[in-house]
DNA sequence: CTAAATGATACCATGTTAGTATCATTTTGT
DNA sequence: ACAAAATGATACTAACATGGTATCATTTAG
């Protein structure tokens, strides 16, 4: 039962150690060195991160990978739907009824809350927190 | 991102149908007619219970399965970690740090809070709270 | 003894996760 | 012009988890 895939893991690993370099271009090489995360996967990683428009990326000799916003505007529940699709903990409990006979029961209600409280509580962490430690 | 596996949700349910019957042992064909679940795949959730002490089971002509504790006693979240392995929010960030240079990064704190709130919402649900709806 | 139930177990299909490999394109420096 | 160094795009593979099936053994009521 976990919540966070590798993908987002390596994700917000690449996008701190890249807005430590404050306006920097990091390419692939330093953090692979940096994070140890196989470099195949971590170009992949860091394309998505690119489509979605976390980071800008550069080509070509010194070219790299900068961040597109402020972190303190990276959310890292986006980073995470980015790779894992959107918060639904109750998808399943959504297509019958656990308890037939009640229309709406009360587990779905509860997850409901559940599912908001974690979804604001991850929609406040940023990277720029998470940099301040 | 999901919580809960079908797994879960067919036990749930299950336990659901059982705790209404109280004290009557409910076979498999009875289950599968209500619930419409597929019949192994029933079978084998139900197995799982029985391991697991949340049924007792009779075999034999007339036989099936009972509650082997109180519907107030059977937490959904044990239910869903017979199934599915405890809550394990921050798997993958205890691993390596996501942020090089801290011991404990601020993340890690904050996963963990989630998971302890998450698992004490989780944990006051019992099947008989679900019965009353 | 037989029918009806569960126990145990092995199997299969599909999807997701994690990771690899390859070639195309862009850009900088000489 | 050209080569080197970077990213873009994309296809592929391996391993594992999920959802589901099938089979045979065992128990038990009648």
């Amino acid at each position: 039962m976990k919540l966070i895939t590798r993908n987002t893991d390596y994700a917000i690993r690449a996008l701190c150690f890249i807005a430590r370099k404050e306006g920097k271009v990091v390419a692939v090489p330093e953090l692979v060195k940096a994070l140890a995360i196989p470099r195949p996967f971590l170009r992949k990683v860091l394309q998505g991160l690119t489509k979605k428009g976390f980071v800008r990326s550069y080509k070509g000799i010194g070219g790299g990978f900068m961040l597109a916003k402020a972190p303190g505007r990276i959310y890292i529940i986006d980073v995470a739907g980015t790779f894992q699709g959107p918060l639904r903990l109750n998808e399943c409990f959504l297509k019958k009824e656990p308890c037939p006979n009640r229309k709406v029961c009360c587990l779905k209600k509860r997850i409901d809350r559940l599912e908001k409280y974690l979804s604001s509580e991850l929609g406040s962490i940023t990277i720029g927190e998470l940099l301040k430690g």
